[in-house]
DNA sequence: CTGAAAGCGCTAACAC
DNA sequence: GTGTTAGCGCTTTCAG
């Protein structure tokens, strides 16, 4: 493996000049610089990036922390979308991507600060954690930049990209009122994600503005799985048979709605209509094919870079960023009729 | 952000002594490690990997190089599980895990050597590349330990994890043959990968032991496109009437084909039975629900993966591997009653 | 058991 | 324009 003395011995001169050669200063004869990059090319010759950021004290390398990157995950894919956001843009923009896959088992080996510090990232990007998680308060302390997704939290070095989930929840609810139902349910996902919060406000926004009461018991919590939403529906719809529609915050526990609909006898979408949330694959294809709010992962990782680049060259700007989700008609929605 | 001269100057010992002290040599004092590790927590000391890395010429790092991380990948997933299983792999092993993405256009920019060589990764996981790919081979002749998955290709350097395709289709085909279908057609992926001649093999192989000739006319060319094979199937169908079965080299392909049959008034599995393959997570949502032949993407980034250490560690051994498939039943194939 | 010194491959003042 | 020198933070002989 050539390094860069190889090159300047073989062209016979000093090292310096083969690196200010070889990165493009001007302060270099043009015939000196195509001599050593014709033998830099001829010795096969690539920088050792670990000795050059070492010096320059630059890596230019962003980390992606994933909580939990694991094979449940193909059903929403989520984290692969964002990752796939995360990419393009780093790539865009030259920098290098590190994976850093955690879980509860290594956060007690590893603190956060230690985590990034030795990997030498210049920032990183934090995808699903939840509130509760003690990264996160160390990452509001730390001075490394950072842009979480789907935490709207800030500091002096982080921001932090989103969806507005109010409003696309709004939109769901509004759309089943507008088709006559009075009494709406919700499977919401568990409480230590800020998505939730914010979804059930949108519910909430919604009935209010028809003039319907809010009823805590419409609500249940499905934790955004499957299983888990399957149970939970089966008991809202038994303990209230009055429900004629289903805002579900995911369209992975939609899908579990669907099923315990199914098992109850209920004809989709005439006795029971569902609207889903994130308009993942699956809702395409299911059957009734799913109504659902769209939400755009990619550009959920493709904006967090953005702006986690934007800070780590110091240009001055928000630190944060919300998206804006789309209504998708499809089957699984329509008039009431009792 | 403390060096560990930082921690010798407080313990007042030598950046030596600190360096054996935490790196758990046995030639130092317990008191003076014990102490020297209180002041390293003190000081929030963690050791800067890329100086370390330089020195001992060690990153213990691997790379995995996708060709087209893109958010397509989404349907299928093979990407994805891929990468959970090496993620975890890596991790427990105590790799780092750089994401590499490439496409034709980076690949005009940089050899596959200079990407390598730059990263200073120490070996390399390769997904998705096709077997007309340029970089493959540069790998071959690349004294960089690396895995293919899905390339059945050997070197001293080189190895491969991929899947027992031909049997896995073989018995798809037999599935059908034993249900009393006589004629059955073959959407296959393009030709530029290795699994598709594979997988046709496995098709002829199945025909010929029940004694059925083989027609290069019931198969066509779906390029691993849910589009394609739409088309395909449609155009196949027309054509040759009399074929009532269908092996689909993809599950998405298999999905396209479904289409494309519900579009010609067929009844499934009444009219025409589907066998795909892949068993993505789509193929047990569809309606029918998909006939398919299983393979263990995640695991087969998880072995990749432990070749490639296994490699790096100097522990001799196979450098391949084939990972059996599983036959998945359900309702996209029935009986032929014609 | 501990320390001094060399060096990994590179960049960046500072001279010439 | 080019070379000399120092040093990034760490590990590793080799002495003591």
């Amino acid at each position: 493996m050539a390094t860069i003395r190889d090159v300047a011995k073989k062209a016979g001169v000093s090292v310096t000049t083969v690196s200010r050669a070889l990165n493009g200063y001007s302060d270099v004869n043009e015939k000196t610089r195509e001599r050593i990059k014709a033998i830099a090319k001829e010795l096969k010759y690539s920088p050792n990036l670990l000795a050059r950021s070492l010096v320059m004290k630059k890596t230019k390398t962003i980390g992606l922390l994933v909580s939990g990157l694991r094979i449940e995950g193909s059903k929403d894919n989520f984290t692969y979308e964002v990752l796939c956001g995360v990419n393009d843009c780093a790539g865009e923009l030259g920098y290098e991507l590190v994976l850093i896959s955690t879980d509860s088992k290594k956060q007690q080996e590893k603190t956060y600060n230690q985590l990034v510090q030795e990997r030498k990232v210049e920032g990183i990007i934090l995808q699903g954690i939840k509130t509760d998680d003690p990264y996160l308060e160390e990452v509001l302390k730390s001075d490394i930049p950072c842009i979480l997704i789907d935490i709207p939290m800030e500091s002096d070095s982080v921001g932090y990209v989103t969806t507005d989930n109010r409003d696309g929840a709004k939109s769901a609810v509004t759309h089943l009122l507008n088709l006559g139902h009075k009494h709406i349910g919700m499977i919401n996902g568990h409480s230590q994600a800020f998505v939730s919060q914010e979804r059930l406000e949108g519910y909430q926004e919604a009935l209010q503005e028809k003039g319907i009461p809010f009823n805590h018991l419409y609500v249940a919590d499905g934790a955004f799985l499957e299983e888990k939403a399957e149970s939970e529906t089966g008991m809202l719809l038994d303990k209230h048979p009055e429900i004629t529609a289903l805002f579900c915050a995911s369209d992975l526990m939609a899908m579990g709605a669907i099923r315990a609909a199914k098992k109850m006898g209920r004809n989709l979408p005439e006795d029971l209509s569902i609207v889903g949330f994130d308009n993942i694959i699956l809702s395409a294809y299911s059957t009734p094919s799913l109504t659902t709010i769209g939400q755009d992962r990619y550009q959920l990782g493709y904006e967090a870079t953005k702006l986690l680049t934007d800070m780590l060259e110091g240009n001055k700007g928000s630190k944060r960023k919300v998206l804006n989700t789309t209504f998708i008609k499809r089957e699984s929605t329509s008039e009431n009729h009792n």
